[in-house]
DNA sequence: TTGACATATCGAATTAAATCGATATAAGAT
DNA sequence: ATCTTATATCGATTTAATTCGATATGTCAA
């Protein structure tokens, strides 16, 4: 994912749980309290937090979670890094910056 | 429309004639050659651009232009004037600025 | 190598968005 | 008052998004 799909990312941000995801993300520490859990203290993956630590918080069932997030990452507001059994989401904020200036620039 | 609503900008800007619409719109006099040509010279609604000469450009029917206008105004991307039989649409430039804003401070 | 757990994918059902043509409304001109 | 032109609204159809439960895949542990 290296363009900027504006589309996508709109259609992405169309949806209450998908914003919440986002802005929760900007501090998991705070918001995901099992953060990390599963991961030996050597290993960090900054900012990431696991499918089934979300899927806990917002309360839909666990397909429809891995949906949204799988399509998060597919617009480029996502990143995803595999840790063993786990897939760990964290925000890229490139792409965050980008839609923004996007707006400001080209809309 | 006062207080922003996220969630009706993202979908107004979910669609790419919508998001073109917008870009024409912050240079009406080039993008637009019949720009105002229904007011008179002593009446100018800055950056306005009538229904008729939005539709002409997209190439849609009558009614959906008219739809996509009123959901982007009522999500507050556009402005309304009418004028006669006219209604001539221009950018909300304030929502426009606080919704990059709000991407690089809330989400 | 079997079992348990995490995540992804599939197929189906429901709900929402896009889009049209037809019609209504509103203003201006005759 | 009537006709024309511009825009808005309505109702219907098609297409896309949401969401689920079931199943597949991949990884680790016993």
């Amino acid at each position: 994912m290296d363009n900027l799909n504006a589309l996508d990312i709109f259609k992405a941000l169309s949806n209450e749980t998908r914003l919440n995801i986002l802005k929760w993300l900007r501090e998991p520490e705070k918001n995901f309290p099992a953060q990390q859990a599963h991961l030996p203290k050597e290993v960090s993956i900054e900012g990431g937090v696991c499918v089934g630590d979300i899927q806990e918080k917002v309360n839909l069932s666990q397909s429809t979670v891995s949906h949204y997030l799988s399509l998060m990452q597919k617009a480029g507001l996502l990143e995803a890094v595999r840790y063993g059994q786990w897939t760990y989401y964290r925000r890229n904020e490139v792409t965050l910056a980008k839609i923004a200036q996007f707006i400001n620039e080209e809309i």
